[in-house]
DNA sequence: CTGAAAGCGCTAACAG
DNA sequence: CTGTTAGCGCTTTCAG
């Protein structure tokens, strides 16, 4: 292979296989038809000169860009991370690129983002625990770009999402820590702008009153390690729960270190917790979490094939998916009685 | 703004405008010549059509993209997520987006990885922690891409890289841990492939012998938790040392639930554990690891300040930087008498 | 300061 | 199966 100083185009290796621009191209498109001794003239001379077509010439004629805008608030949350790194690998299967765009949780610059990702041409976007001005998903819409909301809905708005039956898991956590005993249940909240915050307290809630209990202490966290820790604190200031519902993994690393190390508390001895996500560092044996699984792989599937779906088929209509969630028991938490 | 069911053109935007083209395209290039006028009457029929300027055929023209490619390897490891937020919030401000690539650690499919990126013309290429052939950096070379490895070094190579000074920082932990009395001390290694591991290795090492001391024992983890805790588990199944020092944080983390969990030792009474990296997991006080901070930041500003610098001007000449690392001293390590 | 014209690298339709 | 032709949306000389 030669090493010329410039980008090699198709043109050159046209020539160099004394073919045209239309054969080299047909060789480099998986499903067109060339010769098999074209196919390989034009490889060899591709390979000679180290050519590659160019992508973004490709999409602009095409318009399709096989990039697609992924949009994540914050990595600090181990869940995220395992989702770039299983949606990156899953869409590269398929002959798609991540673009990442980083944002702030909170609305506000998001609409900023989302409207740079548009001028990548970018087929669709995956926006995963971030909200959309309905404003913005209408842009999207009209640019032709399909969105799906990853562990996030919307309502009110016509995109689709991905999310696992949040619900259902507040109330499966309610449920087991009513069976282990426990009566004087806290909860420890979300940014309340998140449905997944939402939905998790509302299911916790309604099962707890179901079973004519009730939240016995409520504080709130944001997601955020530090102000979990402040919020356990205060939880703990007076008359302390038995047992606490984190609304997700990553702030329940920071209660039961608060719990242990400042409180000076033995999980599940003093006070049983229980989660939600299980990131891998929830199985770690110094935190050994009794949380909801959400099923990251089937997640990931689902939601590449919605996106993908509305991308070859632009007029599907939208879906919600709500995946069930498990809860596993671990031993952050009392086990009741006869549990299996 | 109306809400047009296909993508917007300069052309129709210069319509509405009742100019050309090329004005439209000179009020949306920053540094163009435009009369305050005409670029009045573009926005807002921008505005009002929702145009946005189409990256891509900008960047055919223009032959810059303004997107970054960026390998990494695995997201497990704390610190990348970590790295990449960074990154991806300081390209930003500069106009720059991140392309991200993912590979497995191992040299193998990292070729047609890189080969993958530079078809999408990326202005740049930032490779953190995995190794590139020199055939194929030649080739990026050849492309006109610049590369800059961040995090690892590789010998005999043209590519600018910005790590942290493993070897320095190796000898400061064996420094560490001989002044605090310890005699039998342990290495668990990383991959071997890996020139952070190497450094490391080599830093500690050399700092042992130059006191007389040597290594008790050495067992490979390979940057993986699994493997990690095999290794514990080895090292000590016979004459145990009393300190180990384990080439990552990540890793550590394995080797302490195993220690506390398989082993039944308590950490630091029964033996001191010291790692690199300083993630955020490493000041959980679950760990509460003694640890080489690698400062994310200032490493991150470097390799941007390189990368931009040798897109801006490309034959500036290839840079080595080499940032010093600073042990933070905790709780997983005995401290010695008068330590400051 | 502004418009007309040319072309970035590629693919898609059309003849042959 | 193959080459020719016409653009994708934009920036950029070059005149005016």
């Amino acid at each position: 292979m030669s090493t010329p100083s410039h980008k090699i185009t198709s043109a050159e290796v046209a020539l160099r296989a004394g073919v045209s621009r239309s054969a080299v191209s047909r060789v480099f498109t998986p499903g067109a038809s060339a010769s098999k001794e074209t196919a390989k003239k034009v490889r060899t001379a591709a390979e000679e000169l180290g050519y590659r077509p160019n992508v973004l010439a490709r999409a602009m004629v095409s318009g399709k860009s096989r990039i697609i805008g992924l949009v994540v608030a914050y990595l600090n949350n181990q869940f995220y991370p395992e989702i770039l790194e299983k949606l990156s690998n899953a869409l590269r299967e398929r002959g798609y690129h991540v673009l990442v765009f980083m944002t702030s949780r909170t609305e506000g610059n998001i609409d900023a983002v989302v409207d740079g990702i548009l001028g990548y041409q970018v087929d669709g976007i995956i926006a995963a625990s971030v909200a959309m001005s309905s404003d913005l998903s209408a842009r999207c819409e009209a640019a032709g770009v399909p969105v799906v909301l990853f562990n996030r809905t919307q309502d009110g708005d016509a995109l689709s999402d991905v999310t696992t039956d949040n619900y259902g898991g507040g109330k499966m956590v309610a449920e087991f820590l009513l069976a282990a005993g426990h009566r004087k249940i806290g909860y420890i909240a979300g940014w309340e702008g998140a449905s997944t915050q939402r939905d998790r307290e509302a299911g916790f809630v309604e099962a707890l009153e179901a079973a004519r209990a009730s939240l016995h202490a409520r504080e709130i966290g944001n997601f955020v390690m530090e102000e979990a820790k402040a919020a356990t604190l205060r939880m703990f200031s007076n008359d302390p729960p038995d047992a606490i519902f984190v609304a997700n993994d990553h702030m329940a690393i920071a209660v039961m270190d608060t719990l242990r190390h400042k409180l000076m508390l033995c999980v599940p001895k003093d006070v049983s917790v229980v989660s939600y996500d299980d990131v891998s560092a929830a199985s770690w044996p110094a935190y050994d979490l009794t949380t909801v699984r959400q099923p990251a792989n089937q997640m990931v599937r689902e939601t590449i094939d919605l996106l993908l779906g509305k991308i070859d088929n632009p007029n599907s209509p939208k879906r919600r998916i709500e995946i069930k969630g498990r809860l596993i028991v671990r031993g952050s938490a009392k086990v009741p009685e006869g549990w299996c």
